[in-house]
DNA sequence: AATAATATCTATAATATCTATAGACTTTAA
DNA sequence: TTAAAGTCTATAGATATTATAGATATTATT
C-alpha cells in the first residue's frame, strides 16, 4: 500500500498540474483543498522540489509551482521519491536492489521469476500514468 | 515490498511443498534450513494452519505439512494472509477495499485507474505463481 | 505410567516507521 | 517596514514490524 505522504503528494502534484503556468499557489491553499495537514504537506512539497519536480518562490505571492511540464512527471517518478522501491522484493528492484535477506542463493531461487513480472508490469502502467494523463482523465469524468 | 513475515511463510510452504506427502516436517527443521527465527516462525505456521494450508500433528513425531496439493496454493493467498492487501490503494482492493480518505470524491478520481491496471496484472500473474511452480522452477534452474 | 519431543498459547520487549506538529528563521512584494 | 509566504530543525505520538520468553497441551515411545 502507498503511504499517505505518498498519496497526499501525487494529489498535491495533480492539483497543481491543473494549475500549471498560472503562477505559484500556495501551501494552504493546496492543504485545505486536498485536507492534507499543512505542516506535513510543506516537508512533502520540500521534498518533490529537492527533486526538481517542484520550484518554489518564497515571500509574499509565492508559493509552489510544477518544475516540469505535467506530461513529464509520472506515477512511478513520485512513488520511488515518496516510498521507495516499486517491487515487492528487494532482490527484484532496479533502483533499491538489495540481495535477499531470506534468499539462501538468488541464483536458484524461485519466487524471484513470478515478482520481476508483476515489477515489470507495474513500472509498465505506472510510467504511462502522467499528471496530465490523471488531470485530463478526471475532468473527463467529470463532465459526465 | 512484502513483510518479512510474508518472506518467511513463501519460503517455509515452498519447504514444505517439496516434501508434500512425505510425512510432517517439524518447525525447527524448516527454521534451520531457511534461517527464521524459530519462534516467529512458529508464529506464522500458526496463521497458516488457521487458514487451512498447513495442518499439523502434536506430540512427538510431530510437525506441519501442506494441507492442499502444492498447485492448489499460489502467491496471491499467501500474501493477502500475512500482509493484507495486493492493491497499491484501498480504493481499488477487491478484498480490503477501504474508500480513500484522500479522495474527495472516488468517482471523478483520475487517479485509481492506473492502480487498478497493476492490481489486475498484479493479480494475474501472482496467482498464476503456485507453490508446485516455485518448487519446480528451483530445481530447474538448479540443475543447469 | 513416565518421558521426551513436539505444537500451542499468551504476553511482551525491542525496533522501526509513519504521521503529525511546533516554533524559529529567511525571503520577498508591496 | 510589514505581512505573507516558504525553509529548517526538532520532536512527539501512534502504529506496525520483528523477535523472544515461558508456560501449557498433546502424542509416540519406552
Amino acid at each position: 500500500m502507498l503511504s499517505k505522504k505518498c498519496k497526499y503528494a501525487i494529489h498535491a502534484l495533480v492539483y497543481l498540474a491543473d494549475r500549471y503556468q498560472q503562477g505559484p499557489v500556495h501551501i494552504q491553499e493546496i492543504a485545505e483543498a486536498q485536507h492534507i495537514p499543512k505542516k506535513f504537506l510543506e516537508a512533502i512539497l520540500l521534498e518533490l522540489r529537492n527533486a526538481k519536480i517542484l520550484h518554489s518562490k518564497k515571500g509574499k505571492g509565492g508559493g509552489y509551482y510544477l518544475y516540469r511540464k505535467p506530461q513529464e512527471v509520472n506515477l512511478i517518478e513520485i512513488i520511488r521519491l515518496m516510498d521507495g522501491a516499486i517491487a515487492m522484493l528487494p532482490c527484484v528492484s532496479l533502483n533499491y536492489y538489495e540481495p535477499c535477506e531470506e534468499c539462501l542463493d538468488e541464483k536458484t531461487c524461485g519466487i524471484r521469476f513470478a515478482f520481476l513480472g508483476v515489477r515489470d508490469e507495474t513500472l509498465r502502467i505506472l510510467s504511462e500514468s502522467t499528471l496530465d494523463q490523471i488531470a485530463k482523465q478526471e475532468k473527463t469524468i467529470g463532465k459526465r
